[in-house]
DNA sequence: TGATCTATAAAAGTATACTTTTAGATATGG
DNA sequence: CCATATCTAAAAGTATACTTTTATAGATCA
């Protein structure tokens, strides 16, 4: 079974834990401390945590490996690298039409609309993430499919943090929805088209979220 | 002086090698070997080595690292990105207009007549790859940058292949040319339109190329 | 002959041990 | 009391040694 090496388990391991949103920003990840839990070497976990690094999900500082701090700048490009790629590549995974992905995006969504009536953040975000995983797995260019992944980490660590506000929330689920409708017609027109509107919505959620002052400043 | 890793150093100069065309087809990477050319252990070849195949300069089989095998669909794939990405980004170097970028430009457009002039394939090449860093150099947009210097290896290699030919060679001169001054001109909009159609020609070279059964080399 | 099995050596992968770097603590001087 | 220097422990980085995997050559047999 296990076929691949612990260097590759322990790197989607730990790729699946910040994914799930369970390593915050103070955090820090070391790879002897991680090795020790997992009865390996430093070595597989070293190597996993740099694989990481380069693939975006981390940064190495000189006291651990932690989330990247994602400075409005390095937001804003992320948007732009979005709002060029993923209406394109929306348009290759509706014309795919895979049965799959499709069962795979409703029951995404549904798990969304549960967890936003019960209030369930965690839930909503995990949700969120395997609608996303999903049209992505049906995007037929692996090259675009890999070059938008390699930016996935940072816009679910965005994600995140819009996401606390029910406001936020509420937009994404209604997003969420017509782009599956749009999925599910096979319309690649629509489905970029969608897809465009779905970035610039997130983008503008967020910039209205990151404008809030914090409340303390003003509490006090 | 030496203020980065054994790691770096030698990622950095293997993938030199692996842009100036060192490494064959045929070659095989072993870290081992590396090292002891190098006076190092394995470790700090084996994780450049490791890097350069998250960057996808390098595959790793079994029996060494190797270049990796671009299919035609991959190349197509790659195609498919750079449509998407290098306009934009092309335009935002335009606006940019860093003197120093702009100098390395024509420096590298020189040296590319030069070669054209002599004949010189191998410095053809790197001239080419000298403009092309200058450009990219001049993406204000980090995210944007990375996700097209990602695959900018696999550039290289079908770049390389194309230029076998003298008039794709041609082809090739005077697209860089016409985009050297839109560049100069600090003109987005022209700058975009000019390496689209670049990337459009640098298709439609490979194309004719890859279509040639073999090295029956017609005239012009 | 040729197909399959087996032995082997090369390279990846992992473990352990040692060295270097550096953030933070503590000490020292103005 | 602040600034600067020094010390220290934690973690990165590197070296070496050991284990597992696998492509290939050679042996065995139909």
């Amino acid at each position: 079974m296990s076929r691949s090496s612990h260097r590759q388990r322990i790197h989607d391991e730990i790729r699946a834990r910040l994914l799930a949103g369970e390593i915050g920003p103070e955090d820090r990840l070391v790879d002897h401390v991680l090795a020790a839990g997992m009865g390996v070497s430093r070595m597989p976990v070293r190597e996993a945590l740099l694989q990481l690094t380069h693939e975006g999900y981390l940064d190495s500082t000189s006291r651990g490996f932690a989330l990247p701090s994602l400075s409005p700048q390095r937001v804003a490009e992320v948007f732009t690298l979005r709002k060029l790629l993923e209406p394109h590549a929306a348009a290759l995974a509706a014309q795919a039409r895979d049965p799959q992905r499709l069962q795979e995006m409703r029951a995404a969504l549904e798990a969304l609309a549960a967890a936003q009536g019960r209030g369930d953040v965690a839930a909503f975000h995990r949700a969120a993430e395997s609608f996303r995983n999903a049209w992505l797995a049906a995007v037929p260019n692996a090259e675009l499919r890999g070059a938008i992944q390699r930016y996935s980490a940072q816009v679910q660590q965005v994600r995140f943090a819009t996401m606390a506000d029910a406001a936020a929330r509420a937009t994404i689920a209604r997003g969420l929805a017509v782009l599956l409708a749009a999925f599910e017609k096979g319309d690649a027109l629509a489905a970029a088209d969608r897809m465009q509107r779905f970035v610039h919505d997130a983008e503008a959620a967020h910039a209205g979220f990151a404008a809030e002052p914090v409340p303390t400043r003003r509490a006090r």
